[in-house]
DNA sequence: TTTAATGCAAACATTTTGCACCCTG
DNA sequence: CAGGGTGCAAAATGTTTGCATTAAA
């Protein structure tokens, strides 16, 4: 695998901002802005290329399009999804993820990576609707 | 909301087998099986129709694709998706659920639901992979 | 220099929509 | 019979691919 000018850009848009979450067209158009023209079909290569070989990971947060974010080894988190303002944060909650294994081990599975999307409406959204702080 | 025929089709063929996890193709595909015709574009509406009032739930399983299951009022369980054949399997732990519940209201989110894939090799996958059964 | 990576445009896959017509309530 | 529902075909969206050209190693 080539070391390329175009993937050295994506690669470092993505771990620029790693919870901005960002989708193909976010990064061409930051790029873009940058003064860097990459191709929407050199970023998808990428982007696969990079999930291939376990640098990044892709997320479906409830949108028709994947998210991307760097892998961290090891570490696993889920994501809060707001349904008012879209917001997304991460969590990583131990004793959630140690839940998850076991899960997968009392099935017989060998397990290779999850996937959790909590949505509901954040602090900000539900003051907003007049929603009484729980 | 007009009870018409597409729609108890629609709404039949998702609960005749839950499990099946079907998506739009598949429910348009079995219908017609059936000699039923019902065009792809009612269907989709449909679907929409009963996630907007709660009668179905969408689900992204790894796919482009989204999939289609009744939403069972006060039940939540996460799949289990084989990497090697496909093979979906739902479960429900009511601790992992509690947890998850715990995750959003410490972050102050009114949740509203939540969305678990856990990724992996099933037990008869890994056997046909030489895998020592763990 | 060889091999892989790029850009472009076309192809794909999934879902949505405009519109004329039809059916249910 | 009125208003929503339907089918069809076209559009919208997100992603992939073929191919001639370019650039890394």
């Amino acid at each position: 695998m080539k070391f390329t000018r175009p993937r050295q850009l994506v690669w470092q848009e993505i771990r620029r901002n790693p919870e901005a979450h960002q989708n193909a067209a976010d990064i061409y158009l930051n790029l873009k802005k940058k003064g860097y023209k990459v191709s929407l079909a050199t970023i998808y290569r990428t982007l696969n290329a990079l999930v291939r070989t376990g640098l990044v990971r892709a997320e479906g947060l409830g949108e028709k399009h994947s998210h991307f974010e760097p892998e961290e080894p090891g570490e696993m988190h889920g994501h809060l999804i707001c349904l008012g303002c879209g917001r997304v944060k991460e969590f990583d909650e131990p004793r959630l993820r140690k839940e998850i294994e076991a899960v997968g081990r009392r099935s017989g599975f060998r397990l290779e990576k999850f996937s959790l999307q909590v949505f509901g409406f954040c602090e900000n959204c539900r003051r907003s609707r007049q929603e009484p702080t729980q």
